[in-house]
DNA sequence: CATAACTGCGATCACTGTTCGCAGTTTCTA
DNA sequence: TAGAAACTGCGAACAGTGATCGCAGTTATG
């Protein structure tokens, strides 16, 4: 009935019958990634990479099956961009928090990442060996095989959440944000929420602020540990 | 030029010369949280929000001005049914862990939650009651308030994953899904990824699974820890 | 050589969020 | 009290989206 392989990763990319395929799906990809790059997750959409490619819209779905296969092809790719060949210590925080500061990088060099909507499950060959490698970090680790897994996505999530503060403040900000901000600053001035009042006036002064990197990398140790030491109950 | 208030919260809801609306804003909001409930929030359009509410389509825009307005109101109105009456122990970490607690069964009532793209910035009036109480729980921890809105984002990223996690093996999986899982199996049982093999061998035979509510708590728990706990650098 | 499988793609469909202009209603002001 | 101003509801339209269908042309297989 309907065509079989529902992932990209297991629908083969080329038959052997036809004429031979102008682009390929890496082309495709790396089209998407540098419109990605340029300008936001929103002008990643059909039409424009096609244009890009200087090929007819309906032709895209020659090489993939969608638009969402075009985002498992895009994540697939950033993550391919993460180095794996830095050996393990053995400690398993070390390794994981350092693990979370390439990946953080990652991140970084291509907004988008944290804007592509989260599917459970979205993993192609190169976040496999990500995956792979994270939990070969956890070898020594007394802890279920399913709970080192959620450890994983917990710390991609910190890892998202993290990217998207840091660029929030570095990136020229909608005006959206600033009314936002506006609202929460005034009604936070209002004398409900000292708490919050408080805690923005911290902000406003503080002293030098510390650099993002370093704060990364402060929380993110901390959370590490708090996962993977050895459970008390 | 362009309308003042950008934020629906700055902007008033009514003006005070023309005839009665016959809707409201809550009224609005109630209809896309119940669509959103019933059909996930991809069922929140213009179009159906009208349709159920009984009125045209370009009526809605006397309400809110776009899709966004909308998107907040419903974030608003779910931060509303966080039980902030809760009296705070002093124990920072029980406090939040309680508190995110109980954010999580809001996000299992309201399974779009999930899903909203997050924005920076999503704070209406009972989104900072609830921050203001996040912050009131942490007065006693020596931290500079900007490090403690962040541990708040923190905690509801994570709130947010664990969310995704339980509804992803709830809910009955879309072929995609169960795609996905296919090519993962597969792969691993390639023989690369040992690890990854292993783990999910545990995942598969595992005793009797613990409980979601205990496994969140627990691992909550030791996040907060070492994200609160006084730091040693 | 015929058949089956493939490629590229113009045209089109159903859907999305948003804007415009108009008729009708209410309230404020001069 | 008349008129202006501000508001409501909304039909129609616009630009954009992802996706599908069918056709002409090309290539390899049996």
């Amino acid at each position: 009935m309907a065509q079989e392989p529902v992932t990209v990763w297991a629908r083969p990319e080329r038959g052997t019958r036809g004429p031979a395929a102008v682009h390929s799906r890496a082309e495709l990809t790396a089209v998407a990634v540098e419109l990605a790059d340029r300008s936001g997750l929103s002008a990643v959409s059909m039409r424009q990479v096609a244009k890009a490619l200087g090929v007819g819209q309906a032709s895209l779905y020659r090489y993939i099956s969608g638009r969402e296969d075009l985002l498992d092809l895009m994540t697939d790719s950033a993550a391919g961009e993460i180095d794996l060949d830095v050996p393990l210590s053995g400690d398993p925080v070390a390794d994981l928090a350092a693990l979370a500061a390439r990946t953080r990088t990652v991140h970084l060099r291509h907004h988008w990442l944290s804007e592509i909507p989260p599917e459970p499950l979205r993993l192609g060959p190169r976040s496999l060996d990500y995956l792979e490698y994270a939990l070969r970090a956890m070898a020594a680790v007394p802890l279920p095989g399913q709970t080192k897994m959620e450890i994983v996505a917990l710390m991609n999530a910190l890892i998202s959440q993290f990217a998207r503060a840091e660029l929030q403040v570095s990136h020229a900000n909608t005006d959206r944000q600033a009314a936002q901000a506006a609202y929460l600053s005034e009604t936070a001035a209002k004398g409900d929420h000292p708490h919050v009042a408080a805690a923005m006036a911290d902000h406003t002064e503080a002293g030098p602020a510390e650099s993002p990197h370093a704060l990364f990398e402060r929380a993110m140790h901390r959370v590490l540990t708090g996962l993977v030491a050895p459970s008390s109950s």
